[in-house]
DNA sequence: TCAAATTTAGACTAAAAAGTCTTATTTAAA
DNA sequence: TTTAAATAAGACTTTTTAGTCTAAATTTGA
């Protein structure tokens, strides 16, 4: 009948709802009970479909990280130079307070909840975050090869750079309530990239 | 007979013990019983002390902020110059993997705990966030007041990276277990202040 | 459309965690 | 040293959370 089946829809849907409950509250803190309400489901309906709590959660910090890589793979591939990419997946993070992902980024949120507690996670979020920086160090280089950048930018010093600020300045602005400190860390970045362009002729 | 009293020093020694707890599995995924293995008490002995497992959590919070703040002005108020007090404060976050408090940065596990969660942690590490910032600003204010450094410093954007790329850079690295990403981090930090350094006659 | 297979509801059970309370022990002031 | 007060032990109760299971409902292929 469907293309997918309902079970599979179900799932898709259970996970959906549980993501942004599991960002927000952690995975230590986010019970049964809060699925039950978010999917107005009964625990048959749950437990017919996952394994477990456990089994929810991985489904979930998946489908968090891959949807941050497609969204952030959307406003990049629309722009043509390397600045303008690497701008375009900076201004993403332009409001901490009302995050593309409910609860905030993901990569901090369970990155810092997996630490020590959960090394299946931990190594989701490590796998993110090399790929993210080798995804931008590409970016990076591609613009040195063809004239766009100097050569005098270092790309992994200054994606790492990117990518602690940006998560830094998530922390920050989340705790104080404030977009102040992204939006200085994000003039900050865009200025140190803007002074490696080259002036096309 | 002793200065404190047995019941302060217990107190004392509860949280001196969970404290390292919270900050490594989360408020949430602690328990009384993590409490009670850590102390070597049982329950009487907690519950005669603290009302709940979230007094004993706001307790160890305050007591892990006071230790960071302790331990950062000793080092800093060793040296004299502010550039030499900056480096003393970041070398204390030169290896995340081996931190001076167990599980890592409070301020980056507690503020991604608390936000969504727990407005009264929250408000701490918030608290815990401008303290040192002003603090920081203010050292480097003096520098300048002095002619240490060149006023192009901007001391309130400058204080403001140090801190989001401490936090970032102790997320990454403890995320991919590497020293690298912060020794990265520290080296760049570090070069930029040198950079506003004026050469003494 | 209909029947087999799949999926879901929700009451029920099990396990884990928090917190209480009485008794025993320890402390500290006289 | 003695004794009243403070403190701690640990069995017990309560609450919360996870997970199971059977009957009912829904889906899907023939």
């Amino acid at each position: 009948m469907n293309i997918k089946g309902k079970a599979e829809r179900t799932k898709q849907f259970i996970i959906e709802q549980s993501a942004p409950i599991f960002n927000s509250k952690g995975i230590a803190g986010t019970t049964i009970d809060d699925i039950l309400a978010a999917t107005k489901m009964a625990k048959g309906g749950i437990y017919g479909n996952f394994e477990n709590k456990e089994a929810i959660s991985i489904a979930s910090v998946d489908f968090l990280f891959s949807k941050m890589s497609a969204k952030a793979y959307s406003v990049m591939s629309k722009e043509k130079t390397a600045v303008k990419k690497l701008f375009a997946f900076i201004d993403l993070r332009k409001n901490p307070l009302d995050p593309f992902i409910e609860g905030g980024c993901p990569i901090l949120n369970f990155g810092v909840d997996s630490d020590n507690t959960n090394p299946t996670i931990k190594k989701k979020v490590k796998a993110m975050i090399e790929t993210s920086m080798t995804l931008f160090i590409d970016i990076l280089k591609q613009g040195i090869a063809n004239g766009e950048l100097s050569d005098k930018l270092n790309p992994e010093e200054y994606c790492l750079k990117v990518l602690v600020m940006l998560e830094g300045a998530t922390l920050v602005s989340r705790v104080t309530d404030s977009v102040k400190p992204m939006y200085t860390v994000i003039k900050m970045l865009k200025s140190e990239l803007k002074s490696f362009e080259i002036k096309q002729a």
